[in-house]
DNA sequence: TTTCATTGTGTGAATTTTACATAATAAAAA
DNA sequence: TTTTTATTATGTAAAATTCACACAATGAAA
C-alpha cells in the first residue's frame, strides 16, 4: 500500500456542513423547561426550534456550543456537555447539514433572558407538540439523557437557586423523571451522601410551613473525585 | 425577523469533511483486544489507527460506520453504537475533519479476518503505546464507555462464541473492566439474573475440570425490554 | 492412587433499599 | 385566641442486595 499525503486526501473528501443544536433545560414553576427559539425557516414558520449555529472553519465543535449558549443567554460558565449526532441526510430542509447536540442546565431565575424578544421562550417540556427539523427527536434524546445523568451525577444543582429546600429538589427530580419519590427517602438518600450544606436559614413568603434552606457542597463534590454512587430511587 | 429559504442559508455554511472510526472490540486469549489497521498516511507511517472511512455526501452517518465494519471485517449483522463526536480542529494533519466514533463488540472466533493481509490486526488494547491521529483518545473513551456499557447491558455475550462457561465471561468482565471479580458473587449474579441458559454439554479440550456451558437467553432479553438492572460488582 | 487446579455451591454479616407512621411547625381559618 | 390544615422533619423495621469468605466435587496431571 502506498503512503498518502494526508492534505491531498483531505481535499478529495466531500464535505457537509455542521451545525450545533444546544438544549437548554431548565426549572421552574415546578416544571421542567427548555429554551426553544422560534424559527427563521420560511418551512418552519412559526414552529420552535433549538438554540443552534453553524460549526465555523476552525471552531472546535464544544466551542461552539458553549458560542452558541452565550450569544442566546449571556451565560458562560455553565455546565454543558456533548450528547449525540443527528445525521439524517434530509433532516434540514435546505440540504444536508449535520447537527451535534449539547445538554446544558440552568437555573431559569438566574437569567432574566437578556433577549426578551418573544423569538426566545421556556416552554414545559412536557407540553411540546411539534418542532422543527428533526428537533423533537434531539429534545426527547436529550430529555432520556439528562434522566439518566440525573441518577448519577448530582447535575440538578444545575437548575436551582443557590439556596434551595429538599422540597424543591425532590421536585426537581420528580419532574425530570416523572415519576413520585417517597420524600423521607429522598431525603434520607441526600443526607447520607453529605452533599448537602445547612444553611441554618428558612425558607420565607412559602404559603406553609417553611423548610430549611441548603446549598450544593462543591468542595465535596470537587475531591470526591466525581466517582458517584448512583442516586437510586 | 424575516423568514429565509433554508437552500439558500445552507449554501453559505462552512463545510468541512466528517469520518467514522470504529472501535471494534474483541476478546480472546482472556484479552480485550481492539481490531487496529495500519495508517496509510506519510505522516503516520507504520502506526496503527482505527477503522475508517469518510462519510459519503448523502450518507447517514450510521449507515457509514456499518458500511466501514462490513468492507474491512465483513461482518454485517452486529451491535453497533455511536459513542462521540471528536471535533479538535488539527487533530487530521490533512486539514479540518470532525469524526465520529462508533464502538462495536465482536467474536473474534467467528470472523477470521477475511483482509488478512499484515494491514489489519487484533491489538491486545491494554498494551497500545502510540497511535495515529487522536485514535489513541478516541479508543479510551471508547473503552471507558464499553465499561459503564457492560455494567449496565449484557452486551458481553456479542464478545463470546455461542456456547461458553462462567469462568469465560468472568475473564471477560475482569479483562473490560480491569478488576478482579469474586467468583461466587459473579456466578450469583447471573444465576439470579435468569439470563444464562444451562446447555447441559461440558467445557472440552480444557486442562483442568470442565465447565459447564451456557448460551444468552436471548427471549428473555427481548421480552425484557431492554430495561435491565445494572450489573453491579 | 495421589496431587492439584479448577468448578460448583452455601452462608452469614453488612449495607442498601423500600415501605410506612408520627411528631413538630407555621400558615390559614374559625 | 384557638383550631384546623398542610407541610416539614425524623425514625424504624422488613426486604433485598452486596460483600466476604470456606469447603466439597471433579477431572487432569503427576
Amino acid at each position: 500500500m502506498s503512503l498518502k499525503n494526508g492534505a491531498t486526501l483531505v481535499a478529495q473528501y466531500p464535505k457537509m456542513p455542521i451545525t450545533v443544536d444546544c438544549v437548554i433545560f431548565g426549572f421552574d414553576d415546578n416544571e421542567l423547561k427548555v429554551l426553544l427559539i422560534r424559527s427563521d425557516l420560511e418551512k418552519y414558520q412559526g414552529m420552535w426550534s433549538l438554540l443552534g449555529d453553524v460549526v465555523q472553519e476552525t471552531e472546535e465543535i464544544d466551542a461552539a456550543a458553549y458560542r452558541v449558549l452565550d450569544q442566546r443567554t449571556g451565560m458562560t460558565d455553565i455546565y454543558l456537555d456533548q450528547v449525540r449526532t443527528f445525521s439524517r441526510p434530509n433532516r434540514h430542509p435546505g440540504g444536508r447539514v449535520v447537527t451535534i447536540a449539547y445538554c446544558s442546565l440552568l437555573n431559569i431565575k438566574h437569567h432574566s433572558l437578556k433577549i426578551t424578544d418573544n423569538e426566545l421562550h421556556w416552554h414545559s417540556v412536557s407540553s411540546i407538540a411539534e418542532m422543527a427539523f428533526d428537533h423533537k427527536e434531539i429534545l426527547i434524546t436529550c430529555h432520556e439523557w439528562l434522566q439518566k445523568m440525573i441518577q448519577e451525577n448530582p447535575v440538578g444543582f444545575n437548575l436551582l437557586p443557590d439556596k434551595f429546600s429538599l422540597r424543591e429538589l425532590q421536585n426537581l427530580y420528580e419532574a425530570i423523571l416523572g415519576i413520585e419519590l417517597d420524600r423521607r427517602n429522598f431525603r434520607k438518600k441526600f443526607a447520607t451522601m453529605n452533599l448537602l450544606i445547612d444553611l441554618d436559614e428558612m425558607e420565607e413568603d412559602v404559603p406553609h410551613r417553611p423548610g430549611k434552606l441548603y446549598k450544593f457542597n462543591f468542595e465535596k463534590y470537587n475531591k470526591s473525585n466525581r466517582k458517584w454512587v448512583g442516586i437510586d430511587f
